[in-house]
Parts: C-alpha cells; sequence; structure tokens
DNA sequence: TTGCAAATGTGAGAGATGCTCATGTTTGTT
DNA sequence: AACAAACATGAGCATCTCTCACATTTGCAA
C-alpha cells in the first residue's frame, strides 16, 4: 500500500517515532505484532482505555520491550494514523491524477469523499484515532501535515484550472476544505447513519460551488454583491 | 452577561456539573475562585498541564475542598466551556434577531463569524478548551449541543427564508456551518495570522453561498447539473 | 448566649498508570 | 568459542487524580 525506497517488508514510519530502529527480524515481526495488538485494543476499548501493559500483554511481551520500540503511548497512535495518512494520500493522488476540468474536480471531489465516509464508517480504530487526536499536540500536528499534504495536491490542480486566482487564496481554501473534509466526517459518524448522510451531502454540495469558475470565491457566487470584511 | 431567572448573583451553570450545590455565600466565592484561578493556570500552561493540586494551592483551598464542588478535573473545564457556549449563544441570537431576508442573514454571518474570530484571538483559555475538547467526551457533548443550539438558531430563521425546502435538510446543514464554523476557528487560530485571515474569509465566502436562494444547495448552485450519490 | 446539626474544610494516602533502568538473555560475526 | 551489540525483562519509581475519615465553621433555633 505504502510505496517506499527501501526494500524492506517493512514500511519505513517516521523513523523518529520508534526509539530503536529494529535491525534483526525478531525486532522487526515484535513491531508490526504490537501495532496489530494496538490496533484490536484500540478497537475494542477505544486507545484512551487502551493500558501500555495491556498491549504488552497481548502481544505476548514485557512492557521494557514495548518502551524498547515506542518512546511513549501516543507513539503508537501516532504510528497508526500515519499509516492511515498514507493510504489516504494515495487515494487521493489516483483520484487527482485525471482532472482535466472543473467538472471532473468537481466529481473526483464526491467520488473521494464518499471513499472517505465509508472508510471512517467501517474503521472504528480509525474513527478512534481522530477522536483522541486533539489531545496529542504531535498527533495533531500530522493531522495539520496530512491537510496541507492532501490541499496541496487539490490546489495544484485547482491553480491550473483557475490561473487567475491569487495562489495563496487557491492554496488556504484547498488546505481548508480538506481539514473541514476530517472535521465533516468526525462529525458525520458520531450522529445517526440518516443525519450523517445528510451533513456528507451538505459539505459536498458547499464544496463543489467553490469549483465553479475563477477559484475560491470566485464566479457567479453572490460574494461579489456582498460588503464582507476585508 | 448571562441573564437566568435566578436571582443570585453566580450563574447557573449546569447544576450536574457541580458535586455539592453550594449554599452558603463562603462556598459560593469559593466555587468562583477556582475557576479564576484554573482559568489563569490554563492560560499559563495549558488546562492538560495544570494540576488539581495547582489550583488548590492557587486558591488557597485543600484538595479535597476542590473535590468537594469539582467531581472531576474536567468538570472545571466543562462549567467554563458552558460559560464560554452561553457568551456565544447571547450573541447569536441577537444578531439572528434582527434578519429577515437572506441578504441580511449573509450579512449577520459575516458579522457573527468576525465576532467569534476575535473572540478566539484575544482568549487562549478558550483555545485552550476547545483544543482539550476531543479527549474528554463529555466536552465534545457539550461542543455538539452547541452546535446544534446554534444550528437551531440559525435553521430557524433560515426555514422561513426558503420555505420549500425541507427542513431536515436546512437542519443538517445549519448543523454542520455552525459545528464546521468551530473547526475553522481552531484552524485559523494555529497557524500565522496572514493565513488564519485568509483561511477565515474562505469559510465565510463558502457558507454564504448557501445563503442564496432556495436553501442548502438550491438555487443556480452546480448542484443541479452534477450526478452526486443519494 | 448557647447548643447543635448541617455545611464545609482538610490532607494523608489509596489507586492507577506511564515509563525507567539495572540486569539478564539472545543473536550474529569473527 | 568468544565476544559485542542487539534485545528482553519486570520490579518499582514518579506522577497524578481522587477518596475518606475526621476536624472545623456556619447558621439557626431555643
Amino acid at each position: 500500500m505504502i510505496s517506499e525506497t527501501s526494500p524492506s517488508a517493512v514500511p519505513a514510519e517516521d523513523e523518529t517515532a520508534l526509539r530503536r530502529t529494529p535491525s534483526q527480524k525478531r525486532s522487526r515481526e515484535r513491531v508490526e505484532q504490537i501495532l496489530a495488538c494496538a490496533t484490536a485494543l484500540i478497537q475494542e476499548k477505544g486507545s484512551d482505555a487502551m493500558r501500555m501493559s495491556e498491549v504488552a500483554e497481548k502481544a505476548g511481551i514485557s512492557i521494557g520491550s514495548l518502551y524498547q520500540y515506542f518512546p511513549d503511548k501516543a507513539a503508537i497512535v501516532r504510528t497508526l494514523a500515519e499509516r492511515y495518512n498514507a493510504m489516504c494520500n494515495e487515494c487521493i493522488a489516483a483520484e487527482l491524477a485525471k482532472v482535466t476540468s472543473l467538472a471532473e474536480l468537481r466529481d473526483a471531489f464526491c467520488v473521494l469523499f464518499d471513499i472517505y465516509y465509508d472508510m471512517f464508517l467501517a474503521e472504528p480504530v480509525m474513527r478512534d484515532i481522530w477522536s483522541a487526536m486533539q489531545a496529542d499536540k504531535a498527533l495533531r500536528e500530522i493531522d495539520l501535515l496530512q491537510s496541507r499534504a492532501g490541499g496541496k495536491l487539490l490546489a495544484d490542480v485547482w491553480a491550473r484550472l483557475v490561473p487567475e486566482t491569487p495562489r495563496e487564496t487557491i492554496d488556504s481554501a484547498a488546505f481548508l476544505i480538506m481539514h473541514l473534509g476530517d472535521c465533516t466526517m468526525r462529525l458525520a459518524v458520531s450522529v445517526d447513519r440518516a443525519e450523517g448522510d445528510r451533513i456528507v451531502e451538505a459539505y459536498k454540495r458547499m464544496i463543489i460551488r467553490d469549483f465553479v469558475a475563477d477559484g475560491p470565491g470566485g464566479g457567479a457566487s453572490p460574494i461579489d454583491i456582498l460588503g464582507v470584511r476585508s
């Protein structure tokens, strides 16, 4: 799923997340084992209630061994978050690669957002991680970096389609769209399904209007006739 | 700031937040003292790093006394959050009361959002509380209730202006708009000021398009010509 | 004023959990 | 076989939230 230059079977997560880079096969397997057990425990009881002692026990290792690889509890969650992000980036890049017009951009956006919604609905662990996010500064940074990364993918395409719009306007709008997409997701999966669906649809409608002409806020939008500050 | 039926000088927070309802003047002052010290400590080091022992010490009371009034640490933060929410609701209701047309709705939205942005910029404690939010389930509930309350205020006005749109569509869209407003805020104040301003403007532009005609997604929007799922 | 019950105050410490570190064991290499 | 580096271990340290048995203060009625 993750394309890396490394020939290793283990995807190279952000190296700083691991306290010790495992060099022996045994320890590389152990890292995967830890992550798998942590995922199971998060699914079962949530990342907050997950205890490091439980992870160690379930993985059949000592607590000290656990801390040999992950500097703290948050690092485990962060590693899982980065894996999900990498998957998302692949999807986004693949879908946006086909876009050559504003109409296609709108279609691609709707397709991607539906995929994202389905992922959130199907992955309780992913939901939990994003919930736990705000509690952890480093995780919040990762989330913003992800929004920026996705935003850049979008802005690159968008800017080509509306060349006369200032690039920083597009960048900020794209960044915001990505970030609010995450927020919409978390909201949609926290209410009942019918309302969640309405919310997701409302978001998509809200956003695709920005892909109308002349960039964010441009075109035939009512902005032109309003006295908006700044 | 908070209008209550109670003649008491102390605003009646959600009673369930307090472990023991203070009946003597001394203890009522003490609750205020606790909240004031907690606010100062959050401003200084953040709610996460704030220690209950510090709050007690700064307030000049014992740790046991502290827990006499607040069942746990989160309850203090929750109480502060509810006070901010009450203030926000007053502003929203006041501004929306004047609205009699879609154009006025757009104007009111921009005014309110600017006020909100200024509040976020000026109140580090408020920012901290919303950051700590996702870590605490009860606080998250409060936040969603707040979005629902604000959403209802908006939906009531909006529905009157576009009577032919299904009410549940309006409700969900209004709810989403309020929630994403919070998300936009948190994002805007976490980046540098210039980008924060661009983000806030992008959000306002995005939203006021929904106040165009025929309700969310209605009117001359490109939605009509798109094959959107559901 | 005095007595008394209810309200309030106190702080040592119980309980829980993340994480460390000194020490022991395994692995790969020469 | 010998040895260094990598890896494993778990008792226990550090920290923090929150409790509880007991002391003190307050308001009020006699």
